[in-house]
DNA sequence: CGCAATTACTTGACATGTCAATGATATAGG
DNA sequence: CCTATATCATTGACATGTCAAGTAATTGCG
């Protein structure tokens, strides 16, 4: 005995309220994933997410980034990105270098030490990362990957507007 | 004229590729919409995405909640909740009330200005939510549901394992 | 009953995060 | 050239977040 087809306004509701849930539930996953991240990168390695966050970054330029550059990347303010490269400057893992082209702005990169620590850590954050998502087949994975893209391309145009 | 099909060891690699580069999407489309939230919560309402979280676990539940129930449901510990109660006491928002089962604990709950301003942030948040998720369909949403049902729920057996 | 182990919450130390203000340097226009 | 404006980084005030230690009350077991 097939339910009638709810009327617009119904339909409209509930898909509203599909949004919330779908959002609610995209904030919790991301979090017990980044949570068991961050355990793991504390009892293995005494470092935590933003710290191995920004040393990936850095891995893949040698040369080294500005402030500004790194604080773009990351997604966070450049006030934050100080204060974590003077943490990671005091255990010698990576160094602030003058810009040869701006003398207001630094290039931070890795320190030979830094780029061994990454390394050891990146290998096994890589298994973390695989075995969680485990879970997803290889075609789930990729319409997730194309519906986050839709989602961040769309949320990005919002900002744009007001702004 | 086709490329030819990756041995098991090329599948495996680029799987674990696609992982992880799931993995930063992910975080990435959060941060951007989490961002956006706390920005528009802090323009229009002068308030935060916790306190708001806070607020959201009471409503559902007149009678209060321990801080003890509230650190499970927000994902946080409970020093944390201590604090952002503090806070939404201090603004007359919430209340702490004895429990009376349970003399060690506390049972908060939203006041009547609390609810006020609860219903009036939530109406606009749910817009804000629907808007971004505007850019997926109702078959995207319910795919991505489900897809994060299985994570979370890999990744909380995973948990279970190594804690 | 009585004591040991748990549980509920708070506190303080620290790591991230935001924002706004500041100082130093670049850059552009007159 | 010189000044107005913009950009780069740091700082300090504050809001979250973690963890571990401390206090108080409950629970469970002998």
């Amino acid at each position: 005995m097939p339910r009638p087809a709810p009327d617009a306004e119904t339909r409209a509701a509930s898909d509203d309220h599909a949004a919330i849930r779908l959002w609610l539930r995209m904030l919790a996953t991301n979090r017990l994933i980044e949570t068991r991240t961050r355990r793991l990168l504390q009892e293995r390695y005494g470092t935590t997410l933003p710290r191995f966050d920004l040393m990936a970054q850095l891995e893949r330029v040698p040369a080294g980034l500005k402030m500004n550059e790194l604080s773009k990347r990351m997604m966070v303010t450049g006030g934050n990105v100080t204060g974590i490269t003077d943490g990671l400057a005091q255990e010698g893992l990576v160094e602030r270098v003058d810009d040869p082209d701006d003398r207001r702005a630094w290039l931070v990169r890795l320190t030979p030490a830094g780029r061994r620590a990454f390394a050891r850590m990146a290998r096994e954050h890589e298994r973390w990362v695989v075995e969680a998502f485990g879970a997803l087949g290889v075609r789930e994975m990729s319409v997730m990957a194309g519906c986050l893209a839709r989602l961040k391309t769309h949320v990005r145009s919002l900002e744009g507007r007001d702004a």
